[in-house]
DNA sequence: GCCCCTGGTTACCTCGAAGGAACCACCCCA
DNA sequence: TGGGGTGGTTCCTTCGAGGTAACCAGGGGC
């Protein structure tokens, strides 16, 4: 069961020595920070407020949920929209790309929740083992 | 085509209200890092020494890909075996959760190179709006 | 008049991730 | 004798992600 249909690494090097030009890396950093994934799980189930998202990751901070989501928009994996109510109000959520996202992103975290396990393990051993 | 078996958000903040304790943080902390996916995928052909990983990966720090490594090796996704010769040398491949990970891997992967065109674009209808 | 709700923005500060360069031991080879 | 190739480690310094807190407008309720 050969499982490496990633491209061999010096190509992709070669090929986007500029890593900010490189699709990965650059989904990575986006997605790799602190809070994206936090969101997207979220918005995954239902659209969000910004005072509800709030709430719902309690350690976030006002400023990184206002820049998270910003950083998702403009990537265009999420959408906003305001309502002008009083006082207006502001609805998150996922675009088709963001839905779209959501595919490979269960896969990394059904992996994490299956191997959780074992990384405990073989942290304990390499631990005990220094 | 519900695509969504992540679980509801309000109950994984519950469940691991330490971040470091749920897998799924975890696992994206580690490698969300600038050098632990490109090491993994350049594992992914075939096992590297460390000086072949060095020039490998062009722009990596003697520092950071020794670090990097000792983190995968902690986490059981890569093995590292010295071979006594002269000079000794040092062999890193992946184990078999470290290639197991690359099913999760590759499905992000692909994305990534699928939506990236997407994603330049939405980029700049967004800075455009600005 | 005053405070609170909405969803932000801004200035300031901290702390850790990462880079650079120097150093290490060992051995070979010229 | 000393330079180079193994695979590291250690120190120093920078840089930026992220936290905290204050402030904003507009309207409602007391």
């Amino acid at each position: 069961m050969p499982v490496s249909p990633i491209a061999p690494l010096s190509q992709m090097m070669a090929e986007y020595s500029d890593p900010s030009q490189c699709p990965v890396r650059n989904v990575l950093d986006q997605l790799g920070d602190k809070w994206s994934v936090l969101i997207i799980s979220a918005l995954a189930h239902r659209p969000y407020r910004f005072g509800e998202l709030k709430r719902e990751i309690s350690d976030i901070s006002q400023r990184m949920l206002t820049q998270t989501l910003r950083d998702l928009q403009s990537d265009g994996l999420i959408e906003r929209t305001v309502f002008p109510t009083t006082p207006p109000s502001v609805e998150y959520k996922l675009s088709p790309m963001g839905h779209s996202f959501l595919v490979p992103l269960s896969a990394m975290v059904d992996w994490a929740f299956e191997h959780f396990p074992a990384i405990r393990e073989a942290r304990q051993e390499f631990a005990k083992a220094a």
